[in-house]
RNA sequence: GGGCCGUUAGCUCAACGGGUAGAGCUCCGGACUUUUAAUCCGGCGGAGCGGGUUCGAGUCCUGCACGGCCUACCA
């Protein structure tokens, strides 16, 4: 990390501070409040992509804007390029048009500086579209050197840190972060077709909930009482349910006080969309609508590669019970829920997962499940009825009161959706929060407290509805095909500099 | 939290068994009216922070800071 005391870069932005300075001694202000343009660069380039000659012009003036990426200079003649995001225009500009004075301020331009040109759409000789520059003007002058075109900037701390120059200098920054944006965008579309409202539920919770995880805490100072931050809406969002609007969502950010790694933020993007007389089953059709919108709306397509290898949203995915897979994958096909813990915990040990003392066999089924069945599932795949005991808030089977009718979307080896036939049994409810409560009160600070006013609102009567949660920032990385969460979130959380 | 690794010029990267640290781009000066990583000539500039060992440390030891990877918890 650079601790800017280098006399390189002192001395490179001493230059650039006695051109700022030169400029507000001649009255120009090199910060003007606004300017006039006529088109986007994307709008010249579009305009024009398919017209004038080379070594023509238009007849067309233009006024356009953007920031100085490159130079090239041929004394009486100067090339400057402007970008706007992955928009570049090549500006020209002659001695002949400009003349001593307006060439000297051309040569007095930095890289990385704002400009505004107007001028004649042209077409170079060689054949590249241009401005003819008859009026340059600086509109923000820039004081420290970006890293140069060619190489970009790779040292990861500066790109998380200073994203800014990354998003500058950086395409691959700025098409991640333009399909983070489609994608999030379709979601909610096909969200709001469907006839789901929108909402704003409270990120400050008076106690966490929603989610087994460990919260941020923080303080009000006028009610004198601690709040959390979110670590789920999905408490509130059954409320609104139980209020009567059958179908509501939320894209929003939550936060989990729990470690940072490539795979975690401590504040994301969750998406929870909860539905009114609809089961876990409906809430599958629409997991699979909307993450095929998603890619196609983000990537044209629904064939995607993720590290390397084919990825296909396309088609209806497949449906496996938990039960299924990790008899398969221990090779007992005699295991069940009735198996006794004792035995189960023995055919863990075989296949190398360890398991802790007093796990249930619900609890060792589902850490098989995680250790040797998600890391092997490519393709997206609905893992279906987990068992009760890992599954606090979902409803259980209608036919099979050992487990809930939840699932789980696997894509590439991890989890990219959770969702279930909520619970909505008050009596159930009570008796799972009160286990969860027990699990607190023995130092499990994930656990969830029982929230009074959430079961109240159950007594008032809640409809059957299907509810799902989906982490948007790692189908963002599954769709831009990243390996780190930094690399999907603008400003990740880092320690300070 | 644990383990391993990294930090050299504005950017991207080198070198060496401990002996005056190199390059490209950027930047500065000069030439050039059709370039697009323009070209040509000349030039400036550097070891994350702090201790220690040593005649001498970017290099060895050590503390700190920040980051990366693996691991643990989790989505």
């Amino acid at each position: 990390m650079s601790d800017e005391t280098g006399s390189r870069l002192d001395g490179l932005m001493a230059e650039r501070r006695a051109k700022l300075d030169a400029l507000r001694a001649q009255g120009s202000d090199p910060y003007p409040a606004g300017v006039t343009v006529d088109a986007s660069l994307a709008d010249v380039l579009e305009r024009w992509r398919d017209e004038i000659d080379p070594g023509e012009g238009s007849g067309h003036r233009v006024a356009v804007a953007g920031r100085l990426i490159a130079r090239r200079g041929h004394g009486k003649l100067v090339f400057l390029v402007l970008a706007e995001a992955d928009d570049e225009l090549q500006v020209m500009c002659q001695l002949a048009v400009l003349g001593d004075d307006g060439m000297d301020r051309v040569a007095d331009l930095d890289l990385g500086d704002w400009v505004a040109v107007a001028g004649e759409v042209v077409r170079s000789r060689r054949g590249e579209l241009s401005v003819m520059a008859d009026e340059v003007r600086l509109i923000g002058k820039s004081l420290r050197p970006m890293p140069d075109k060619w190489h970009g900037l790779r040292d990861l701390e500066t790109r998380y840190r200073q994203r800014y120059v990354d998003l500058a200098v950086n395409p691959d920054a700025r098409r991640v972060f333009t399909i983070r944006s489609k994608a999030i965008t379709a979601l909610r579309a096909e969200l709001l077709e469907r006839g789901y409202v929108e909402v704003e539920t409270p990120l400050l919770h008076a106690q966490p909930g929603g989610a087994t995880a460990k919260p941020f805490v923080t303080h009000h100072n006028a009610l004198d009482i601690d709040l959390y931050l979110r670590v789920a809406p999905e408490l509130f969002l059954k409320r609104l349910v139980a209020g009567g609007l059958p179908r509501v969502f939320e894209i929003g950010r939550v936060f989990r006080n729990e470690g940072l790694s490539a795979r975690h933020n401590p504040e994301f993007t969750m998406l929870e969309s909860y539905e009114a007389y609809a089961d876990y089953h409906a809430v599958m059709a629409l997991t699979q609508a909307l993450l095929q919108r998603a890619a196609r709306e983000a990537l044209g397509t629904t064939t995607v590669t993720y590290d390397g290898r084919k990825l296909d949203f396309a088609g209806d995915w497949s449906r496996r019970t938990v039960i299924d897979l990790v008899r398969e994958a221990t090779n007992r096909p005699d295991l069940d829920y009735d198996t006794p813990p004792a035995t189960v915990a023995d055919i863990a040990a075989a296949s190398g997962v360890p398991v802790e003392d007093g796990w249930s066999t619900g609890r060792i089924v589902e850490e098989l499940r995680d250790r040797l069945v998600e890391p092997t599932l490519w393709e997206p795949t609905f893992v279906i009825d987990y068992p009760v005991d890992v599954s606090p808030l979902a409803r259980r089977h209608r036919d099979d009161p050992r487990v809930t009718e939840r699932f789980e979307l696997i894509i590439a080896g991890r989890e990219a959706a959770n969702a279930f036939t909520e619970l909505t049994d008050p009596d159930d409810q009570r008796t799972r929060f009160e286990a969860q409560a027990r699990a607190r009160a023995a130092g499990d600070d994930e656990a969830m407290p029982v929230d009074v006013d959430y079961l109240r609102a159950m007594e008032f009567g809640m409809p059957p509805m299907g509810g799902l949660g989906i982490g948007v920032d790692r189908l963002i990385m599954l769709l831009a095909d990243v390996q780190t969460i930094r690399d999907v979130i603008l400003f990740p959380t880092l320690r300070p500099e």
